[in-house]
DNA sequence: GTGGTCTAGACCACT
DNA sequence: GTGGTCTAGACCACG
């Protein structure tokens, strides 16, 4: 099992593992268009079984990440309004969950948006 | 086990649990100078051997964040400044972890304060 | 159990370990840089569990007097910046003991110099 | 077992209890004519068989640090001499214990004159 | 009852 | 082979 893939049990593995795959997508590791690998090695990569493998692509196939071309394989949607809308909804879970946090700990609106400024400006010299 | 003791096998138990412990003080949920569950509680909760808790939260006091009174338990620091330096701590780390992540999909700094202060003013409605 | 392994009960066991060992690392018993006997046999040597012993090398690793390299074995640190720090706690230490007990027989300050003087010169010859 | 009595197998804990008290003697814990705990006490105090606990008075006895006054006790001496030739022993052990330790460290007798001086002014202050 | 120490023995990752 | 982690279970001092 290669870095990457650690699974909890808070959730059904091939949701974790769909996770991952949309959060490549997103990230650009895995590029538009590209040739994804076979659901056999992908499944090898992760450590579960192809057919948790072969779920997890067919929720992001449904999701319009990616395209099945019959008996070459499956690639990167090159739709960019699909991906578009993925990274906006990674976006939009990361900020959730970053804001949510800093709230817990005290912060108001204006604190988080200076906090977030001060941390640019430290990571930008 | 109860709920919130998740593990994975990338990092030691002890340190996870030290994590969890630091983020539940961080956060509030264990109040400035509140006693905790006692050591094999805690253990038997986080469904871990004692002698792991108690690596843990020695792990934690060395940091400051806890502090022993013999025969009676452990409680949190009432300490703020080493509380206010916990909280500055895990601020930055969830911080540095949006950012990073934001900046992987490709926005710049300027795009990131925006989308923060969009995703402020539609959750204050 | 070899020579130099004499423990009592009024400190933890592996508290008196770490201190003999400093106390070897301090008088170049164990050479800058110098490897470290294995946990196992250093456990066997001083007769205590191989746990007690890492316990002891790892606080020792904490003040920064040894540093573990993964899988080669412990190193006596070649930092010669806290090897002066580690000396000159142990000659604080040993100083302020003699210097205690000479007070408690009665002696002033000037009477201790000279005593210590008046020994140098006859250990002198 | 009251607390300064911890023995170690490297002598006989006889000769042990015997410098215990003499360093007790010396530093005026026990003073100059005072009435002894009796044997029994003694013993019982030191958690060794009362045998042993005459056999290291015996011992001081002998060096004229302690006299037995028939069906009364023991006392320690009000012989001053011997008072002081005890003192001069035991500072002349300390002394040279110290010493030897600074010289194992790799100092010489001009920086352990030094070493001293400068512990004895930051400790009068 | 609390935390602290110590032992025994297992399994792991690394090289 | 190395050190690191984890478990299991014992005993101790303290209040």
């Amino acid at each position: 099992m290669a870095a990457g893939w650690e699974f909890d049990s808070s959730k059904p593995i091939y949701q974790q593992i769909a996770q991952v795959i949309a959060r490549r997508i997103s990230s650009g590791t895995y590029a538009l268009g590209e040739r994804l690998p076979s659901v056999r090695d992908f499944a090898m990569e992760a450590g579960v079984n192809p057919n948790t493998m072969a779920r997890a692509l067919s929720d992001l196939e449904q999701r319009g990440l990616i395209v099945t071309e019959r008996a070459t394989g499956k690639y990167v949607t090159d739709d960019e309004v699909q991906l578009k809308k993925l990274k906006d909804e990674m976006m939009e879970e990361k900020i959730a969950d970053c804001i949510e946090a800093l709230r817990k700990m005290g912060l108001g609106p204006d604190e988080i948006v200076r906090a977030i400024q001060n941390y640019l400006e430290r990571s930008a010299s």
